[in-house]
DNA sequence: CCGACGCGTTCATTTTTTTGCAACGCTGCA
DNA sequence: TGCAGCGTTGCAAAAAAATGAACGCGTCGG
């Protein structure tokens, strides 16, 4: 990457609004800290108002300073698209797909899709940021990444979801357990096992709690976790049973031991697994394109 | 304005692009033909990409070039939203809105509105460009309005339209005219008398010209003008007719001699008139504010 | 209560970037 | 063929940004 003279300020804004100090920012600059005051200072005087309230231990952003951050982020992450634009331009057909999505996809959706893009479009590369909920939101907000994906994410006013999805959930259990071999499988025969459960911070977990809520039975918990990859090589070694989402679920992979079941209970809700990206943002040409293709798979997969 | 560093780079390429030449654009910018041609170098250098054609008369826009202009004045645009922002921040409801409109509403529509506009909003000031049908459009896709209001706009891809309203002729005539004391006006009693038509530039022709291909009458043409003025202070003067959009005509306005009556033929039709912005554009907060306006004044004269 | 610490800030100085000036080479046109 | 207009280059001057060493001011720990 060059040197960018044209947004160097806003790149200074931001070291400080993300460190939180003007001495820290600098050193991450590699510039000294009166140097990247002064340019704070002219950069006020010339917008009429301070853009981050001065404490003790630092600085915040004045309410002035967000929408500065703002308009900064925004400004690098189109500067880059324009690059990219360019460059394809010149029949190079190059550029980064940057997502953030939350965990349940990490595992085989996303490298297949991916592999299967790259076959494709072998010039454009990939930043996939696995993330908890909340932060996939934040990632789109801060225009740290194009696309975001998320299992039940709550309406927001600032993203535009591009394709939703419902999801049912899948029990996983290692590939020799008793009920891998039922043909329908229903949660109470889920429930005669011990349970891996993922925990409240991954999506999922909320279909579960609402089911044992209005349910009589009482499942017998084991495993409590935030990794999905725990619970699978987990549930492997014996015979509990684990539960994700269909497209983390991964169907036919049952070459590692564990396998996934849909589960048919009627009561058992589902909720939409979502594509966003912020509202109103141009996206790059190869970020559109990708999220072409997850359209394509996920719908396909939808059936 | 203050000395605004950050695009300076935006402002110089533009001017180029402007300008058609380095010279030019330099004399312009007020600096010599050098420094500006090292800017744009060092410029098409990091982008990897001519941003110009290099021909012997001087400078014309490569494809690349075209992004960067657009990217270059949206910047612009945005910066100067975002300083009205912050201005807002601090209490002052401060701003400047730039429309640029066809010819039709110049006279009482805008004069109105914006007074009482300015009425509530005493520190929001108006840039109001009159222009040709085409420049309307144009001045949109160069970020050098918020607003655009035509009369009878084809439909483009960049551009989104806010709000139509259909429009009716009417006709302009004397207001000591005979035909001014009809309670009902038809196109064929105006057909009795001499006829001062605006020309293809204008909006409003096209629905004359529609209506005479499909009619029998032969009209008497004895002016024909781009400039709705010079119609109106025609027609005050004798007894010739003169045909104006709705909103143009300026329903009551009859202390400068001239006076406007709805036709009621039925073979005549209506178009509407279209308030729009550049699409997927942010626009500033006073911008906003001034659309609401003519929203409600618009679609209230609409009934 | 006090000294050390980390913070933002200031000032004179140095370094880097940008601009100016004069000249060159090229192209189209009279 | 000469001239006018163009983009471009090398080198010096000017302007902008960065440095390094202070200063003042709250906060925290003893």
């Amino acid at each position: 990457m060059s040197a960018l003279q044209y947004l160097r300020i806003f790149n200074y804004i931001d070291a400080i609004a993300r460190h939180g100090s003007i001495r820290k920012a600098a050193e991450g600059l590699f510039i000294t800290p009166s140097a990247l005051d002064r340019r704070l200072q002219d950069l006020e005087e010339d917008l009429g108002a301070e853009l981050f309230e001065r404490h003790a231990r630092g600085m915040r952003p004045t309410a002035a300073g967000e929408l500065f951050l703002k308009h900064a982020r925004e400004q690098r992450a189109d500067f880059e698209r324009l690059r990219g634009d360019i460059a394809h331009l010149r029949g190079l057909h190059r550029g980064t797909v940057s997502i953030a999505a939350s965990q349940a996809l990490a595992f085989s959706l996303f490298p297949d899709i991916i592999t299967r893009f790259r076959q494709k479009n072998p010039g454009i590369d990939f930043k996939v940021r696995i993330c908890d909920h909340n932060s996939v939101v934040q990632a789109l907000r801060d225009f740290e990444a194009d696309l975001g994906i998320v299992y039940n994410v709550q309406p927001s006013a600032d993203v535009s979801p591009m394709l939703e999805v419902e999801q049912r959930l899948c029990a996983v259990m290692a590939a020799d357990h008793p009920l891998a071999q039922q043909a329908q499988l229903r949660m109470r025969d889920c429930l005669r096992y011990p349970l891996a459960l993922p925990d409240a911070s991954l999506g999922g977990r909320m279909l579960l709690d609402a089911f044992f809520a209005r349910s009589s039975l009482s499942p017998q918990v084991v495993l409590e976790s935030n990794s999905f990859e725990m619970l699978r090589n987990f549930v492997r070694g014996n015979d509990a049973v684990s539960f994700q989402i269909q497209v983390g679920a991964a169907l036919a992979r049952v070459q590692d031991g564990v396998t996934a079941l849909q589960i048919d209970d009627r009561g058992l809700g589902t909720r939409p697994l979502t594509l966003a990206q912020l509202k109103g943002r141009h996206l790059p040409l190869p970020a559109m394109r990708f999220a072409q293709s997850l359209r394509d798979a996920l719908e396909g997969a939808g059936e």
